[in-house]
DNA sequence: CAAAAATATTTTATCATTGAAATATTACTT
DNA sequence: AAGTAATATTTCAATGATAAAATATTTTTG
């Protein structure tokens, strides 16, 4: 057992805390999200709030570290739904432009009233830590992870 | 959209980049290990690893904040794989008192030398990084979540 | 002490994801 | 220009998780 060192360990404690993490809040979130809409539509309508810039499904599929089939699941709901606008690509045939409709739009903020309380409750009780770091500690954390190709 | 703060938007994004290493790290684990074990079946074996005393499956089922029908899937699969000794609690007939094999620690060992170049590669690319101080904001972070009864 | 409530585990149906293969289109090479 | 490689999307089977119901046992209650 010594060929581990504590490092190692930490690494791994840290990891299982960011799990048990996303699972804590991906099922708060879940619950109280309106029934039509999962954590993964949710992302995907949220992600357009802040630029409605059209994307194609391998671009929403990497930002969300994301199969292709996954992501073509989550499109199809979406648009089934009337939340999102798909399109070819007039240049290139393989592509589709993906953007948000104003339904989708709709349910999105609805969306973020649902979950509100939840938000707010988990900043209320976290109040005494510094989020800010936390969310730079994260990013340098993920960047770390997601540039190297093993 | 004047309905939302922008601590709730902070507060989504932090949970999304969570999410995001949380994705990143499961994949590249799930990779690295030997087939016959995932990432769940790992974290039961590497939870005995500190401590060998026995523990039901809801026990485990709350220490992994998983669900009791998904902690009897991965049970199952680690009695049939020999990795575990489960036994009826003698005081109390709807108990099973759970613990690890000397194969299961094996098995565990095992897996933590395939995943070590892993978790080397993270830690040397996150050197700079006060990992100490990270571990301590998750931890805080995941008790204000985890203790709520919503 | 009997009935009801609580607890522990398993089972079942459903769902979202993955990896890999299939399909279609475009870019590169010679 | 033809043939090959690369790119984008979809499909498919397998997997692992969830919520809820089913089963069995123990504890509480009236």
């Amino acid at each position: 057992m010594l060929q581990f060192n504590n490092k190692d360990k930490n690494l791994l404690i840290l990891l299982s805390e960011i799990a048990t993490i996303e699972q804590l809040a991906r099922n708060k979130l879940d619950n109280a999200l309106p029934k039509d809409l999962n954590i993964s539509s949710f992302s995907v309508l949220n992600h357009f709030s802040g630029s409605r810039a059209e994307k194609t499904p391998l671009q929403l599929a990497r930002s969300f570290h994301v199969t292709k089939g996954a992501m073509t699941n989550t499109l199809n709901k979406l648009e089934k739904q009337g939340y999102i606008h798909v399109r070819p690509d007039w240049n290139d045939a393989r592509k589709k432009c993906v953007s948000i409709s104003q339904s989708g739009i709709d349910a999105r903020n609805n969306a973020m009233k649902s979950i509100k309380p939840i938000l707010d409750e988990i900043i209320q009780k976290t109040n005494h830590m510094t989020k800010k770091s936390l969310l730079g500690d994260l990013r340098n954390f993920r960047e770390a992870i997601e540039n190297d190709k093993v």
